[in-house]
DNA sequence: AAAAAAATATGACATTAGTCAATATTCAAT
DNA sequence: ATTGAATATTGACTAATGTCATATTTTTTT
């Protein structure tokens, strides 16, 4: 892991996308002096799920794996996170323990932001705070779909559904493939299945002549079949 | 339903549980000036999901099942309001369409406050928007959770769960039975499941001695054991 | 109170998805 | 390049859960 070190973090306090948007410029200075930049290595743990942090983390590069335990330690993904995007400010926010694990799913570069200067931002700032709930209000929706599909649709369905997520969060590279290296293992626990039963329906979808398999790189073929497959109409 | 009126609603604007606890006397004036309490019957839908809603809904009496509709317009319930609680805040912060169908349950009273009280409350008052940012996380920290547990556990295990989650919430009447009425149905849109696998997994618990059953109230004879099951220890 | 509608219950059966075991392939370290 | 470890794949089998049909009970409406 690198030093800490307080430069301008690019991808946190200016980011166009990012929570940060609506700092002002004053703001933006109290913010990124107090950043610290740190190196994490593909596999690395910023935090544990239970473990007490002191202050949200902000993606300036690589991506993050975010999963909670559960029965025989087998983790749920339920997030990504990716440059410009925070995590962790939910435990900050409520002053509870992590309520995740997050790790690095390959060589990033991220930013540590205090809890206090997350506090005193929203105490100065109404617009952050309202990015702030916005923010959650668009994960509470979209956790709350997940339970919905999770519950409703099959593993094909849902596997195809989280291949579209992938497709439209990760773009994909010059080949045409997915821009993110996932183990079958990491699919299944993301649509909350048996590792088995992604490597066969992946093959499956192949021989349907849906995707493309190389490796742990895929490419979608065919995207509007696969979003009826994921819509349950086909 | 009922005419609106003016009164200061004790469920929203003053209860300490909700999340206008930290208004000041003068913001609490604001808001029970703009206050309307409707009556609805019981059955009688707030909004569906993909409506325009023009600001929040504070329950002050009654329950309201909150629920996202599916394959085959099968509902998804993803919470439950009671007295004190707020819904519809999520689209009117985010200023999109309703993300969920709301219903009542039972005849209730609900407090409607329009979205301009809302934002200007988050304007003034940088502590009412941390227990709204507070309230968002806790309730996505419980949708992910959910998640997890429905991706991982299995069917008896998660009504387990579900029976443990009402009891909770709604507490039990003189003679121990939860103090809801579900229909089967509804169990198994939050349970995530056939009608029928409640019906069944129901009658097993019973027959197990864990539950009483007298129509749809639901006794919890054993809930250590309740427990355990839901934890997928037993 | 009677009739109709809705909800509950149960059995038989089909389908889906999980588990276990064996093998093959890929990746990483030396 | 070689070894070992991790990951991926496939098949056989089992368990869990959904679907459909039908009967019964409860609730609501007239």
């Amino acid at each position: 892991m690198g030093e800490g070190n307080t430069y301008l973090c690019k991808a946190c306090a200016c980011s166009s996308v990012s929570v940060f948007k609506s700092l002002s410029n004053e703001e933006h200075e109290l913010l990124s002096s107090k950043l610290k930049c740190n190196f994490y290595k593909k596999g690395d743990i910023l935090y544990r799920e239970g473990s007490r942090i002191t202050g949200c983390y902000c993606v300036q590069k690589g991506v993050l794996k975010i999963y909670k335990t559960g029965i025989d330690e087998k983790p749920q993904i339920v997030a990504f996170a990716r440059p410009g995007d925070i995590t962790g400010y939910r435990s900050v926010l409520s002053n509870e323990v992590a309520c995740t694990t997050v790790e690095a799913l390959e060589d990033s570069e991220i930013c540590f932001i205090p809890s206090e200067i997350i506090f005193a931002l929203i105490k100065k700032n109404s617009d952050f705070a309202l990015s702030l709930i916005q923010l959650t209000c668009k994960e509470l929706n979209q956790a709350n779909s997940y339970i919905k599909d999770i519950a409703q649709k099959t593993v094909r369905e849902r596997l195809a559904e989280t291949l579209i997520m992938l497709y439209e969060t990760f773009n994909v590279d010059a080949e045409g493939y997915i821009t993110i290296n996932l183990t079958r293992e990491d699919l299944s626990s993301i649509v909350g299945t048996a590792t088995e039963s992604v490597i066969r329906i992946l093959s499956e979808l192949k021989s349907e002549g849906l995707l493309e398999l190389k490796g742990k790189k895929i490419k979608i073929l065919d995207l509007k079949k696969m979003k009826l497959i994921s819509d349950s109409i086909f």
